[in-house]
DNA sequence: AATTATTAAGAAAGCGCTTTCTTAAATGTG
DNA sequence: CACATTTAAGAAAGCGCTTTCTTAATAATT
């Protein structure tokens, strides 16, 4: 790799001006320009970006770290935000934490520590006041799906009270009265909101809240099959039922497919996330829409209002949308 | 953030000292080394890799280029590759090229910028000459799903041609004789490799190739719709079908349920990839699984061995497997 | 024409580390 | 005890850039 020495010399010109017309800042004579283009075209040079970030503590990239890289849900995020910062000519630089402290932790560190200008975080490990340090310390941090006091500009989140008031409601106003409920696990503060939706659609509607009607799963698919299972044990009655997230919809509906019932007739069942899976389902999943896209999109417009003097509306909490496709059907 | 001196001063060492133990190289004092790590956890100094990096020439990172970031498919390579070299403390620095010439350029270039000690691949548009450049220039490469003449031992791929050979052997072996064809992208070399395969199969059975049968698609979900819709017209007769992935199969699959077909009794369906979707789907479908979990693995173990003189077994070639599900049903 | 204000380009310092070179102390040898 | 050999720690150079500080040349002002 040629370094900006060898541009120089091959231009005739001294360092300070290559990195001019490099960084097209103070106005650098045409021709001397010229000179430099061509050098830097002959030898085929590349700025050393390392160099670059040492030198000026700036680095043009900003650190993304997630608890997961496995699932539709932060792919989908990550596209929204590297596509984000791609187009305002920003790198990303992708890392994984695991849900773990120790390994968010490191997460943190090593992006800092590679001068990112700034972090979009999707992190559960941290506690609030990790991340209101990290801010403090001149590394500006935007945050999905997560609320921390103190910086709530910088968070972007779900309303996902709204979303399981919604999804309730919508079965409700289907006639159905006998609902039961698959939640997620509640050591997740957005399982906790959506309950909490279930609940205030419940009591709304002047229908009573039967913990025999409610099944504590963990948002994994085969909580829908152990759920449901249990649930229709004692032949307890219920004529809808709601999931936590499509995943647990989805081992629910195959559960009720092997126990023979006849979908949506026999059951309607609701899901959350309108995950790319949820059209896939047979029948296909009424479930509600989490724009994790265009929070993602929106977290990375964060960034670049903060960091790099964009000016982007910001809008912080996103609603949850119905999508109602084949799984709930109407009680006479 | 503290620096490496202020460390040095507190300590009462020289930074030598300091990057000494650091780096666990060259004995220090142990009352030293003891002073050193006391003043390090009192200002939680946190070494800067970028300056590290500039100065070593190694950054104990591999960048890692991907054509997309949206799908199942990608998602399940990285997290193969982001755990395997975390596990070596490694880290990824992970970027999307979208399958474009210029990003994909680019995307190389902020990696080897970045002082990346290895570069792990999946690109299309890049072109053999260009890869073979990088990695003499220094920059071990690894590549998946691609093979490229002269770096054959760093290229991890799959034997596509066998899998296509293997699904439709499996249709023959259920009695089906009439077996229609909906193909993957022509630009693609899986794509055509998938279709070779299921010909050699045919030709092997002493079955004839009907153009009539064949549909060329695009791997998209809707692709199996019309191709499907396509193949029914005219009443042309088939009992199977075989898609070169899994959404096509996906998209066949909803519309011979629109057109009122019962799968698999009126049409055996298989499908490519193995998808996650793939037992999501109703009949669940029988599909050749594509272990892109263990080829990001593998070429995560490659770069391991080449750079950080692990000796991991390396293999290059890998088989799919049929994985047999419902949407096959055997000709009487 | 003499002075000041502006501009363009070079020189050099510095970003925070690693690593080679040097020096001083400790150890071994005859 | 004089000398050679090994070892541990400090001094300083350098990684490839950016950016401040200088200086020289040009333009503007009186």
């Amino acid at each position: 790799m040629a370094t900006i020495y060898e541009v120089a010399k091959l231009a005739g010109v001294s360092v300070s001006t290559v990195s001019r017309v490099l960084n097209g800042r103070s106005t650098v004579n045409q021709q001397l320009k010229a000179k430099v283009d061509n050098a830097i075209s002959l030898l085929s040079y590349s700025p050393n970006s390392v160099a670059r970030s040492l030198a000026s503590s700036r680095s043009n990239s900003v650190g993304i770290l997630v608890s997961e890289i496995n699932s539709h849900f932060f792919c989908n995020m990550l596209t929204a935000v590297e596509l984000t910062l791609r187009q305002a000519n920003k790198h990303s630089i992708i890392t994984v934490g695991h849900n773990d402290l120790e390994q968010e932790q490191e997460g943190v560190d090593f992006l800092i520590g590679r001068n990112c200008d700034a972090l979009i975080l999707h992190v559960e490990a941290l506690t609030d006041d990790m991340l209101r340090k990290v801010n403090r310390d001149n590394t500006p941090i935007a945050l999905i799906n997560r609320v921390v006091p103190g910086m709530e500009e910088a968070c972007i989140s779900l309303d996902n009270e709204l979303g399981g008031y919604l999804g309730t409601r919508h079965l409700i106003e289907s006639g159905h009265t006998k609902i039961a409920y698959i939640a997620g696990p509640t050591s997740k503060v957005d399982a906790n909101q959506r309950l909490a939706g279930h609940k205030r659609a419940l009591k709304e509607a002047g229908l009573k809240i039967d913990q025999n009607l409610f099944y504590q799963g963990n948002y994994l698919e085969s909580d829908g099959v152990d759920g449901l299972t249990e649930l229709l044990k004692d032949n307890k009655e219920f004529t809808a039922l709601v999931c936590a997230n499509d995943w647990m919809a989805s081992g629910a509906i195959t559960c009720a497919r092997d126990m023979g019932l006849d979908l949506p007739k026999d059951l309607s069942i609701i899901g959350y996330d309108n995950d790319l899976l949820a059209h896939l389902l047979y029948p296909q999943l009424t479930t509600l829409h989490n724009p994790i896209y265009d929070m993602g999109e929106m977290a990375a417009k964060y960034i670049l209002n903060t960091v790099y003097k964009e000016s982007n509306p910001i809008k912080n909490l996103f609603g949850p949308e119905l999508i109602t496709r084949n799984s709930v059907s109407p009680l006479p």
